[in-house]
DNA sequence: GTCTATACACCGATAGAC
DNA sequence: GTCTATCGGTGTATAGAC
């Protein structure tokens, strides 16, 4: 095989890793499954890492890392806060059904850290609620209502919520229950904001929302 | 050993396999490790059950369906649909506290089911969710309420959200932070429904609040 | 640096004595 | 029915030629 420095044969690796796991799961990720796919040998696998664990704890860092949970949409304006919410986990979801085997393969690992990596997976949670609580700011801000529940708990919710529903998708690949289900989170979510009204689809021209 | 009854046997096996589940989790739950756990031979283990494969079924049917993941709090007059939703909740969540490296094996028992037994994971994620929505029926029953979004869909979501905050536990293990989001949760459920009150613990009689 | 060949542990499963 | 002993296969990791 040809010479490659040797992160860049780790980042290959890497990727290979993620792709069986994806399609046969991780605790089909063997050394063996993964230099195949990769176009390796064994013995270079050992030479760009010292063992399979060390290759897992990369996966988890560089792979869940890169994850975003939750994406509001562009354009915020002129938009209730059940819309932003609706959008923004129906983006999400759209992102899960593009690639399923993918979101499948993150869940296992992040159990497998959960298992093993207890840190790890703690602080990979707390980088979700994190971004949650962001978005969930923004989308209050741009709707002029206000949360009357701490947002940081709103913000554990909305991640709940999201991991619920990635469950509840992954399951019963039932593309028509997923958008009644986040349609119904969205509205349930933003009742806990306050005043503005939390829904109703055909909302007439309000600049600036609902008062102040 | 003693003799024993293949059925007690397999009985037993199956418990052993939960524990060493529960304990050291799925990927360690090897033949040897259970007979072990047991305090078998590896020849009787094949004298009960055909294959590994065969016990893992049983112990996804036995143990998966015996779980009851929403449960009403006995007492339910008086109590207002948000209150409800809190204590059956934190029932549930008391549960998980009481015993988390046993529900951990049960999430790492769903994501093998969903991988490699998909049929049973659907059957039994449709378990829970209509146990949900007999729970859920009750509850606004009794409080003179009536869900604005179809009952299989808020039952959808109360499993979701219960999926998802289990998740938060183990990861987080924060008693505070969970009874949190366990009451915004239940505010957030209960506004699906209408006309009662869906929150402050000092409710005054506002009739269907902002409707849609 | 990359390869082939192999060491060594553990897996699920079975043969055959008792 | 229950045991000990062992088979064939696969896992991670390494030795040593090139």
């Amino acid at each position: 095989m040809a010479r490659m420095p040797v992160e860049v044969r780790r980042t290959a690796l890497i990727e290979a890793a993620l792709r069986v796991a994806a399609s046969r799961g991780l605790h089909e990720t063997t050394t063996r499954a993964i230099v195949a796919e990769a176009g390796m040998t064994l013995a270079s696998f050992h030479y760009a890492f010292e063992s399979r664990d060390e290759l897992i704890d990369r996966l988890i860092l560089d792979v869940l890392a890169g994850e975003e949970k939750t994406v509001l949409p562009d354009e915020l304006e002129g938009r209730t806060l059940t819309e932003l919410l609706t959008d923004g986990l129906h983006g999400y979801i759209e992102h899960l059904r593009a690639d399923p085997a993918r979101e499948q393969a993150m869940l296992e690992l992040t159990q497998y850290a959960l298992r093993t990596r207890l840190p790890m997976a703690k602080e990979q949670y707390a980088q979700y609620t994190r971004l949650a609580a962001v978005s969930l700011a923004l989308a209050s801000q741009h709707t002029g209502t206000r949360w009357i529940v701490p947002l940081p708990t709103v913000a554990q919710l909305l991640v709940a919520v999201t991991d619920g529903l990635t469950l509840n998708w992954l399951v019963n690949r039932d593309d028509e229950a997923i958008d009644s289900a986040v349609r119904a989170a969205a509205r349930a979510i933003a009742a806990l904001a306050s005043p503005a009204s939390p829904a109703s689809p055909a909302s007439p021209a309000s600049p600036a929302g609902a008062s102040h």
